[in-house]
Order: C-alpha cells, then structure tokens, then sequence
DNA sequence: TAGTGGTCTAGACCACTCA
DNA sequence: GAGTGGTCTAGACCACTAT
C-alpha cells in the first residue's frame, strides 16, 4: 500500500490542522514544500488539498496560499429522502396509496411557483405512504401538465408518481425546504394522528432547465426525524 | 482556455447523460475510449468522472465500468448553520442573551450522549438568540467540562459559548437531527410563541476524536424555515 | 484472469492576485 | 512582476471484481 495516496496525505494534513498546529486563519505551507516534506509530486498534495477545501478546512487563493478556515463548519451532506428507502431501511415493509387525483386549477402560489398561466390546470394528487400498513408520510403533489402531458397516460395505480417522473424526467434539479407545522384536520387525518401536533415538512420543486415539473409537500408522521452526519 | 479542461468535460458528459442518450443504469464508455473522443489524456475523463460520481450521476466500479445511476437523486449539501449568520443574512441585528448557566448532573440521556460518568456534573446554559430585539431562536446546552474545563474560565458573557468553543476546540465533529416539536410552556415562553405551536429542532452533538463536547437543541421561531438546494 | 477504474509521478504551462 | 494554486499530459502500476 502507498504510503503516500492523497488520501493519506489529506489525513495527516487533517490532524495538524486539528491538532492546532496551524491556528485558525493561518497559512499554511506551500503545495511544493508540503510535496518536499511527504516526498510526493505536487499533484497529490494538491488533490488532498482541495478535498480539504471542498470538506469547508481550509481556503485557498492563488498567488494567496491555503489558510486554514476562520469558521471551521463542516458541510452537512445528505441525500434527500426517497420515502421508500426511508421506509424499508427501518425494515418496513412499504406501500402507497392514492387518495385522491384529479386536473384542477391550481392555487395562486402553486401557479407562480411552477410558472403555470392562470387559466390553465395541473394534476394534484394525494398519497399516503404506509410503512407496515401504517401511515408513514401523507403527500400533496401538483404536476405541471404543459411539461409532462405524457402524465395522464402513466399507470398511476400501478407506479408510483415520484417512480415515473425519475423514469421520464430523470435528472431535473430543485430545492427543498424543511419547516414544522401544526396538523390541520386534514392531514391529521391522513397520518392518524391528532390535530396540532407538531409535523415535519419537506417542500420540494423541481424543475428541468426552464420548465417547472413538480412541486411536493411530505408530511411526517409524529416523531419523525432526519438525520445527517456532519 | 482550454477546450479540455474537465469542467467542460464534465458537463459535456452531464448532458449527454441527462439527454437520455445514455439510458438510466446504462453503462458508459470506457475512460480510454471517453479519452480518445475528446482528445485529452485518460487523467482528465477521470477526473470529469469521479466528480460525476460524487454528484451522485454515475456508479463507478472497477472492471464493472461506469454507469448511469438507477435513481438520480442529487446530492444535497448544506451548511450547518451558525445562528448569528442566519440573523445577519436576513438582515436583522443579532443579540444573544445567557438565561441561566450552571454546573448540575446531567438527564440521563444526557449523561449517555456525552458518555459523563453518573456522579460527575456538566454545564448547562439556556440562550436566546435575537434577531432585531425579537426572539429568534432558543438554545439549550450542555458543555462536558471534563472534556473543555477551561469554559469554566471563560467570559461567556462576552463571547458566545459557540463561539468560544469553536476557537478553543475547533474542529470537531458530530451529528445532526433535524424534528418537529410542540412548544412546551418554557419553549414558548423563551420565543414568545404559544404552547403547542410546532417548532423546528436542531439537535446537534459534538465531538473531538472520542470525547464529547457538548450537545445543543435549538428551537427556532415560529415560521422557521431551512432551505436547501438540489 | 482480464478489464476497468484508482492513483502516483514528473514536467509543463496557465491564471489569478498580491504587493 | 512574481509567487501560488489550477490543470493537463503521458506513462506507469495497482486494486478490485465480473466473468
């Protein structure tokens, strides 16, 4: 094994930096002298380093040298939840539901969000999702119709929406929010729980390119948390 | 500029891959063949690969080649965020204020996350933080002086905890949990918010190889929103 | 066992930016 | 203008794993 991977190297270069060795904001060696020191090409310091750099330790600036970073805040990296995988790694057994699924005018603050002219309509739809047999997440969704028109031909009872837009609009990009909001009767109601208790939302749009696909809001069953290691 | 260089390759390879040209689960030409299409050296395919990879697009396996992810969910990264930034962002002035602080025997929940032994004590500090006079969030605290005993020493009521333990113990690590709560009757009268309301958590604990520093809730306001792009 | 990605090297040139 | 990081190349060898 080399002793000298990048990987190697960018943990030793982690541990001086923790160590404190190098102190907050302060420059550290160059890319060649640190090659000198661990007897490696300069590429491979530079790999370690800006791993470094994207992991948030340190910054660095040409002609300006690496620092180490003033506010050393780890980024949190996490994957937003398929609520499948979410279900059958607790070692649930999953299913969906729809509730309900019809073409509807949407409300002004969908339209604005998916950019859909006023008079025209979109898809909503209502699932439950089950984790053995009870309510795990209840769901909202609006599809933008104008961008997915092939929609109202898809087997919905059979696939589910989130399955067939990835399967025909794999790779649109989006944003999500996550808030607490109080049960209203209706979602309750949908997740068997009580009105007012406090519910874990996640609001997410996404779009391909210009066009606006779907917007989505997963509410939690009680209890629910998301976790992310930083 | 370089016609090459592995940003453009990358999102060359990017596109043709949300195209559709390369199916989903689909393998992708060889990085030898990649390299001799685009005319550069196999490192710079590697390098547009491996970045793809960690975005989430591709699969990479040895002697199993590359192919397109199954489910192309986007990786989202996001900062852990420091309070007194939020307020600033939004462009509110920031204030925080220690309720109580005190050495006492920890819950034992407590007790086990930051594995103190039963008899011995920790600190504990309640903070509001401010934005614009107006309660922003609620921070509960607990510091292991085992592990820091020279907090007991420090002018937290000049420097914030956070900061205080991000200068002495910079780099540690942790976790995060992120929930929905009802306010109880402390919780809502720290925010000036109503008992039952739901509130956003963040539950972090942190750690510096194998001891524990400190672990924190912190219950925003009302209305509290995190956001992440995809 | 053979094929593919993972990585290291040595050298070169470029691009940014600080003084 | 000079110093530092950013990147490309060509070649080499290694490590994993599918067949």
């Amino acid at each position: 094994m080399t002793a000298n991977s990048h990987h190697n190297i960018r943990q030793v270069l982690r541990e001086r930096i923790e160590s404190g060795e190098w102190a907050l904001g302060a420059l550290i060696p160059g890319e060649l002298a640190l090659a000198v020191e661990y007897r490696c090409a300069r590429t491979t310091i530079n790999r370690a380093l800006q791993t470094l750099a994207d992991e948030g330790l340190v910054v660095r600036k040409r002609k300006g040298g690496t620092r180490v970073c003033q506010m050393p805040v780890r980024h949190a990296k996490f994957e937003i939840p398929i609520v499948r995988e979410q279900v059958e790694v607790i070692g649930s057994k999953y299913r969906h539901q729809i509730m309900s699924q019809q073409k509807k005018t949407p409300t002004a603050s969908v339209r604005t969000r998916l950019r859909i002219p006023d008079a025209k309509k979109a898809l909503f739809m209502e699932t439950i999702h089950l984790a053995d047999e009870r309510p795990y997440a209840y769901e909202e969704r609006w599809v933008n119709i104008q961008a997915v028109p092939k929609i109202m031909d898809a087997p919905l009872d059979q696939i589910s929406v989130n399955e067939w837009l990835v399967k025909t609009v794999p790779f649109s990009s989006g944003d999500v929010v996550f808030s607490a909001v109080n049960a209203d009767k209706r979602v309750a109601g949908a997740l068997e729980s009580k009105v007012g208790n406090a519910i874990f939302l996640v609001d997410r749009t996404t779009w391909l390119g210009e066009e606006f696909i779907t917007t989505i809001k997963l509410y939690y069953r009680d209890g629910y948390q998301l976790y992310s290691q930083l």
